[in-house]
DNA sequence: ACTGATTGTTAGCAATGTCTAACTTTATGC
DNA sequence: GCATAAAGTTAGACATTGCTAACAATCAGT
């Protein structure tokens, strides 16, 4: 037995299967931060869109705190990943791809903010903490938030 | 009236204050996304300390799901900011403030974790909702949580 | 329609986090 | 105690996300 035998590899895994529950989680947390601002991103852009008829990079930089340098690079990426459409120096728009994101990170962040003002957490809170927790919610708790909120 | 009149630097801003509340919201939630993975690691340190005596970078590889030069570099990153000690070859060690820090990740885990099975999601899934919401989580909220697990 | 203000882009820098490949050190087992 | 296996480090690549500075395009008001 070697000196430090803890459970991971000890056999010599077939080839990469995850080595345990933990390691699993983790992946999935690291895959949920990755898509994060993705997701923050085509929120705001649906959101603006809605409520002032276009998303221009000034409007997404000023309301999510960075320099439009920043969204511009962004917007790249989330174009080539198919999520928006843009032309050079007009606003922004989101595929099909988007929208159906963006609606659904709405309805996660909904459900989120309900469930929390439920709880009795003041509605300023509320907003701040769901915009960090809604990334991480699977469906089977979101039922359990959604559950929670309409009993109450 | 210029034809995007949105909320924002309608007036010139004194200096650099943020412009909405949303913007306050995003930086908090990047300030936490910054802050997470150094969270999970040492919250992990202390963990293989805990149970096999010492933290080694083989064995936090395998729990993160990543491979060892990543955590070899991050431990730099930790090390620099002061959370754990190490020295070359050998094993990681918490300082006083990666302990402080630690304990209190543990403390949010388990509120979060506690809380969630309340509300009666299993276990599994507990587990992983509870790895990503952990560092998203207001005292406030944590205030609620642990209410709410007590009078269930 | 010109001019100046606003907006958007590009280029270039820095930090982070991931990887692989190559090398070094430490530990294990005979 | 030597040879091999296991663990750790270093170097170098690449993507992402932030920034500033410089430049380009568009818009607005006269």
């Amino acid at each position: 037995m070697t000196q430090h035998d803890l459970d991971p590899q000890t056999q010599p895994a077939t080839h990469d299967r995850p080595t345990d529950a933990r390691a699993e989680a983790f992946q999935g947390v690291r895959e949920a931060r990755s898509r994060e601002l993705a997701e923050d991103y085509v929120e705001l852009i649906a959101e603006l869109i809605h409520d002032h008829g276009e998303a221009r990079p000034v409007d997404i930089a000023a309301r999510l705190g960075v320099k439009v340098p920043t969204v511009s690079k962004t917007l790249d990426r989330l174009a080539r990943e198919g999520l928006i459409t843009r032309a050079k120096y007009r606003s922004v728009f989101l595929t099909d791809d988007g929208r159906s994101l963006a609606k659904e990170c709405r309805r996660r962040h909904e459900i989120v903010l309900r469930f929390l003002i439920s709880l009795g957490l003041d509605p300023e809170t509320a907003e701040r903490d769901a915009e960090g927790i809604e990334h991480h919610v699977s469906e089977r708790t979101l039922a359990l938030f959604s559950a929670f909120v309409s009993r109450s």
